[in-house]
DNA sequence: GAACTAACGTTAGAGTCACTAACGTTTATG
DNA sequence: CATAAACGTTAGTGACTCTAACGTTAGTTC
């Protein structure tokens, strides 16, 4: 009707207006939501001065109890060099302890503190939060099948990975 | 039955799965597919040495015809800054032009040529090939289910950004 | 028509992020 | 005992998003 396909002179909004190529397109949709949820996370993190992984290594401290930092490397997917500046974050707030491993003097053993776990329980409500306000467009029942069908597709892509680069960190 | 919730002694999975917790976070499952997805698209693309941004680029020129570089840059959500160095590559290969524009000396206007409108059909091939890997898992139901959703989340969280950072660089 | 404001293309750079390389130390393997 | 492997750590790379500033050109206002 009135959008214009021609190219000699500029319509009002193909100033502005994003391509439907583009808008259709599941990886672009993908990173632009994906971009706005980091956003979201990050800042409202920050306001607790904490970032994503301090959740994720709380969460797995409490799920499957202390382990070295390779372990808990493996279990949340940070790479064990980026593991060390998380848990100096973690252990100056008191969160997490760190300490040598007897049996075998490579390792350290890392172990959620009673403040760790409050931290925790802390950082758990204000994704709640997040979360909702992420899916608010969406109903209790969409929401369901949006996770349910990004879990396949995460499991489906990770499990064997096509390219190496992205299973173990 | 097997796996341990006791945290003494090490269970054999509690080195390398994953918690719960993490696992159903929307926020979570959102940056893992969309970091696999970007590492897709971008191998596909390097494979003929092209990246995402000249897709953008050329499928706006496509759409709406010519234009001025921070046209160019409102349309695909690329910065002005990075725009540069985007159309010298686009350039450089030939699939755009690059003028001044006579009616106004502060801007170039950016004019696809025959070239990169073969070459955008190529990349428009190559991108529905990678788009099938990565949605494989889905049936066609679902994967007009999950664009939708995506497609809604995206609507909701641009429109009337919540913070004003992300929506028009 | 002069003075101010705003948009343009461009350069440089900050900050973050996922990821690699290499090191010294310690434990397992042959 | 020698070699290899896993650990924690440091340093650094490359990509990406985003900000700041500059010179140039165009509208706007008196």
């Amino acid at each position: 009707m009135s959008s214009g396909a021609d190219a000699a002179h500029m319509p009002p909004d193909s100033e502005t207006k994003t391509p439907e190529r583009l808008r259709r397109r599941a990886g672009r949709l993908l990173s632009g939501v994906s971009a706005q949820s980091d956003r979201l996370t990050n800042d409202g993190l920050a306001r607790v001065n904490a970032r994503k992984w301090h959740y994720a290594v709380l969460a797995s401290l409490q799920e499957f109890g202390p382990g070295s930092q390779a372990t808990l490397s493996r279990r949340t997917g940070i790479y064990r060099s980026d593991m060390v500046s998380v848990l100096n974050e973690l252990a100056e707030r008191g969160f997490v302890e760190r300490t040598l491993d007897p049996d075998d003097r490579r390792r350290n053993v890392i172990t959620i503190t009673a403040q760790g776990r409050r931290q925790l329980r802390r950082l758990d409500k204000i994704l709640d939060d997040l979360q909702d306000e992420l899916l608010s467009p969406l109903s209790p029942t969409e929401r369901d099948q949006f996770v349910g069908l990004l879990t396949r597709l995460l499991d489906h892509h990770t499990q064997r990975a096509p390219h190496p680069p992205a299973s173990r960190p």
